[in-house]
DNA sequence: TGCATTTTGTTCATGCTTGAACGATTATGT
DNA sequence: ACATAATCGTTCAAGCATGAACAAAATGCA
């Protein structure tokens, strides 16, 4: 009845989870200052990167999509409006939705501020072979299946 | 010259990344949940989990550990000592610094916290092999160590 | 020693995210 | 048709994280 042996520590599923956190937090922080010279926040990226996918989504498609409440999407108008990166437009069906669509200017922004993101992903994926990232991805994505309904 | 070969969803690094960015979100939340029996926010189970593992540090220590700001430890400090989890005390040789040690009520909410962490964990992972699992918590090393002095 | 620099922890203003409450609109069921 | 329930977006208060500015203490160097 070592305790060590019970530590989460030694289990090599935790473990490598926690290299996953600070990985991710690690991303967050460079992520951040390579989208400065764009005015983006990572919130606001990833607004513009599913509005691209996915054009005239409402405001609780977004939402839904990008796992943040409707009120956080909400907040996030007036300043991406007044940037000029996206237009709301009511949707004629139904006056309860607000349709959104990206800008000129936001598609330009977006495709831009993209580049520095996968540049950044590239580096930081470059010592790892292309097997092992296709691994990582499908892992990843059936943890966001398991979890989608809960 | 097709637009869409140059997307980023068409290069596979960023694709198993973005996995990667959803998965840590979808994990955060059921964690959020599965630590409200035990009163404990996240942040306040990473500090407790590093001060398990070095007994006696100092918030900048725990700070530099957790990729945080001293600030952000220094504003935990209150209700987690009023919950008695932690105690500080001044260092004799420095009396600029407090070290940070576990009660016997913090370890021991901490070893049933991870506990919770670990279930979660195990199950969404169950489904990978362990050589997938290690094979992506050395991508993610990589990950960390590359942007560790940025 | 004396003085500038660095380090540690705290405070405070700012911004982001969340969840609950709300009004307006649409869908459902009888 | 009508009442009830559900949906969409908004507002607001609360909780957190961040970074700059600060005081106390330690360090380094002349």
């Amino acid at each position: 009845m070592n305790k060590m042996q019970d530590l989460p520590w030694d289990n090599p599923r935790f473990r490598n989870w926690i290299a996953v956190v600070q990985a991710e937090k690690a991303i967050v922080r460079a992520l951040t200052k390579a989208l400065q010279p764009f005015d983006l926040k990572i919130a606001q990226l990833d607004l513009l990167m599913n509005l691209y996918r996915h054009p005239g989504a409402s405001q609780h498609d977004i939402a839904r999509k990008l796992l943040v409440g409707r009120s956080n999407v909400t907040m996030l108008m007036p300043q991406m409006e007044k940037q000029g990166l996206i237009v709301r437009e009511a949707d004629a069906k139904d006056k309860r939705v607000l349709r959104l669509q990206l800008t000129p200017k936001g598609e330009d922004v977006l495709l831009q501020a993209l580049k520095a993101y996968t540049a950044l992903i590239d580096r930081v994926m470059a010592s790892s072979t292309p097997a092992q990232c296709d691994s990582m991805g499908d892992t990843m994505r059936k943890i966001s299946d398991m979890l989608k309904d809960e």
